[in-house]
DNA sequence: ACCTGAACACCGTTCAAGT
DNA sequence: ACCTGAACACCGTTCAAGT
């Protein structure tokens, strides 16, 4: 039985929620799919624009079923969210996404929806293609983190000893009045606090 | 001659300008000192170990010399910056301080430095760590295209071109009417400008 | 203490040849 | 059109043995 495209692709996802995005190689892909090494390269031709396909399938559907009659801000919340929960989807979506460049299909239905709330927010083109950067760098760097901390091993018990031995209270005491906060994991809150920063600093920018 | 962990570290920082993050092997480290591929192993137990090093001393002095008299945000921007520059100051240097996770002394003295500003200001605690990781993805998410932008081939007209080709007047029309900014290179005024939305956004969480 | 020499167990990619 | 088989040119890491 012959390969498609995207059977490929949907293996590569299954294989990197498997293994991890460090440990995704052409050779185990071969394998997972039954197949010689260089097959996939007739479908893809470097494992970089593999990785780009990945990325955009993953973030299939973020635009879908926006809320319309809510504002702005609202809105371009809600679209934070599912960028976010589209990089969660998959075992290091984030590193994913983050290690892509590519004018891809999702990726840019997500660009056009998030600029277009912003120039309709009152933003000029230019403020809403920066505003959009800086939100977009936001999420997946928070989402990074927040996959990194969770792949921790130990619940991430050796990461904070490591942390705690290294911080001395002469010279961090304002990072030791937080330290609880450094060292856990990242929930959801802690994404919206971010968001809600960026969105009232994006508010600030508008006319009048 | 023999090898310090300090001379290891500071050609590891040689070759990195050389040749980029993605070249940058212990092998080739090993050749460039003059050694065996093995030695670098008695001075840094891993390749990680000595990603992370070289992380740390690219962020030597990044909170020296602060303007102490200046305003809460006047101060938090100046400490953005520094860190830019720090990592702008060698190649691949955002994907560096990305790659790792280091609580090690200079990223820990920026850590403190910023989170000391936002309690001074009137955050608490917690909200300061959390303000600074916002404030820390955005530069270092800036900071990474900054850095990917400027090593593209052709000037980056490759990149464009495949840009141009995805866009669709009829799907993308807020992405096209933004298009000379999405293609442009990433000045300083681009990084002033989030900077400018986060600082602001922080601002409107201070108590009062 | 510090390094050599050599090996182990991998990688991504290419490509003539097959079907 | 799609895949095999085999090679090319690499990697990070380990470790007995040397000095």
């Amino acid at each position: 039985m012959r390969l498609s495209g995207t059977e490929v692709r949907a293996a590569a996802l299954d294989l990197l929620d498997e293994v991890g995005l460090d440990k995704l190689t052409m050779r185990g892909l071969a394998t997972a799919l039954g197949v010689q090494n260089g097959a996939t390269y007739w479908h893809f031709k470097s494992k970089q624009a593999l990785l780009e396909a990945m990325a955009d399938a993953m973030l299939a559907g973020v635009t879908d079923d926006l809320d319309a009659t809510a504002a702005w801000d609202q809105r371009v919340t809600q679209l934070a969210h599912r960028l976010r929960r589209a990089l969660l989807s998959r075992r290091d979506g984030a590193r994913l996404f983050a290690s892509a460049f590519f004018p891809l299909p999702n990726a840019l239905a997500y660009g056009e929806t998030m600029v277009g709330l912003l120039i309709r927010a009152g933003l000029s083109p230019h403020a809403a293609s920066w505003a959009t950067d800086t939100l977009t760098y936001y999420v997946v760097g928070h989402t990074t983190e927040e996959q990194l901390a969770a792949a921790l091993p130990d619940g991430g018990a050796t990461a904070r000893a490591r942390l705690a031995a290294a911080l001395d209270p002469s010279h961090h005491p304002s990072l030791l009045a937080a330290a609880e906060d450094l060292s856990a994991p990242h929930p959801v809150e802690h994404f919206d606090l971010g968001l809600t920063i960026i969105v009232a600093g994006i508010a600030a920018q508008l006319p009048g």
